[in-house]
DNA sequence: GTGGAATTCACCCTAAAGGGTGATTTTTTC
DNA sequence: GAAAAAATCACCCTTTAGGGTGAATTCCAC
């Protein structure tokens, strides 16, 4: 008997996960949760085989609630769950000790495969996760270098609308040395111009 | 008796609002759909008094549905379905005949409310929407008007990294004509540069 | 079928971006 | 304290971006 517990914010989700479990054998409904608070309040007093969790919470975010739970409850397996198929949260969680990922418009066949494979000790991804996990780690060999800290600000305010000139005279440094950071992060982050550059930086998160 | 169809690529979403209302008396369950193309196919031989619809869809976009279904079925009432709160897509669900917009994270009580007041021919916001709406509107005095087919077209490319000339080559028009359409979503979305152009568009979702 | 967007094209201009190269100084790290 | 990385500054150059202005044509809606 698998007992399995969910976290997500969203009642549809947990109602819909609880509906396509709730005639299966082998699967018991332990409890659910909206918030990583109340989540790790439950766990003080009961327990479960699997964890079902959502990345995005409205707290203190999945990635970090993963972790919590691992180091206290290791005999735990932790399922995460997500609408996007995003590499890096992929990476994160399970650097974060979590057994798998699937997505949400995940079938029941893929789900009851995932919780058993991960309660069996397993890890598990869906077909979909497993390539954006590939391609993720594909890209991120050599596309996702350390931006320094100075770097970061030239980019924050690039992004803000500001030229080379008047970023130079907001952190009182000649214009040069700002058309040099420019140019470096063009180099690091290996883009053409600044459009992809923006659309890079947005779309990781780094501004 | 009100029939409900729901069209959502998410099984356990589907899931969940049915369990959520198959104990309700007045409610009968119309169908579902996870494609655009089975909606539409559903309802040349069916009907439903509402549609439960979610606007991030795989194949042609929720907000496109909506318009299709409206002018083809202008009696069935629409109700915007999504993970997000984002004004835009409010007002363009809204603009294409949407009676009106809850978010997949409502409760039952939002669920029930918003299905009774849209199918009494009322328009209905749940309280976050409203607010999203509300702060929309304020910040969309002149921020987010309409963009054409070809300025998104030579945006899309502009993100891509493209120069001028280059998009005027894919296009088959002249460089001129890019430069133009260049400025002219400059200037109808308020931006300085390419680059507030570029953090715009990702973080709006244009592109 | 008329009016208003949308799309197309053109040329003026200046400012900004970006490629290349090289150097010094400061800070961090082992 | 030495080596590595980051930050600073400088000048060469060409291409691109963007502000202003004006106008023709095509497309779509009322």
């Amino acid at each position: 008997m698998i007992k399995v517990f969910i976290v997500d914010d969203h009642p549809v989700v947990i109602e819909g996960i609880r509906s396509l479990l709730q005639h299966e054998k082998d699967i018991e409904w332990s409890g659910q949760a909206m918030t990583a608070q109340s989540c790790l309040g439950f766990f003080v007093n009961n327990t479960a085989d699997i964890i079902l969790l959502d990345i995005n919470l409205p707290d203190i975010g999945g990635v970090e609630l993963c972790g919590q739970l691992k180091q206290k409850y290791p005999g735990i397996f932790i399922l995460g769950l997500s609408t996007f198929n995003q590499g890096l949260y992929i990476k994160k969680m399970m650097e974060n000790g979590a057994s798998g990922y699937i997505l949400k418009n995940s079938s029941k066949e893929d789900l009851l495969t995932a919780i058993h494979a991960v309660t069996d000790g397993g890890i598990y991804f869906s077909g979909e996760v497993g390539e954006a996990l590939r391609q993720y780690q594909l890209s991120s060999k050599d596309a996702i270098p350390i931006i320094s800290r100075r770097e970061k600000e030239v980019l924050t305010l690039i992004a803000e609308g500001f030229t080379n000139p008047q970023i130079a005279g907001k952190l009182y440094v000649s214009q040069f040395t700002v058309d040099s950071h420019r140019k470096n992060l063009l180099a690091k982050l290996n883009v053409k111009n600044t459009a992809t550059l923006i659309k890079l930086a947005v779309e990781h998160k780094l501004i």
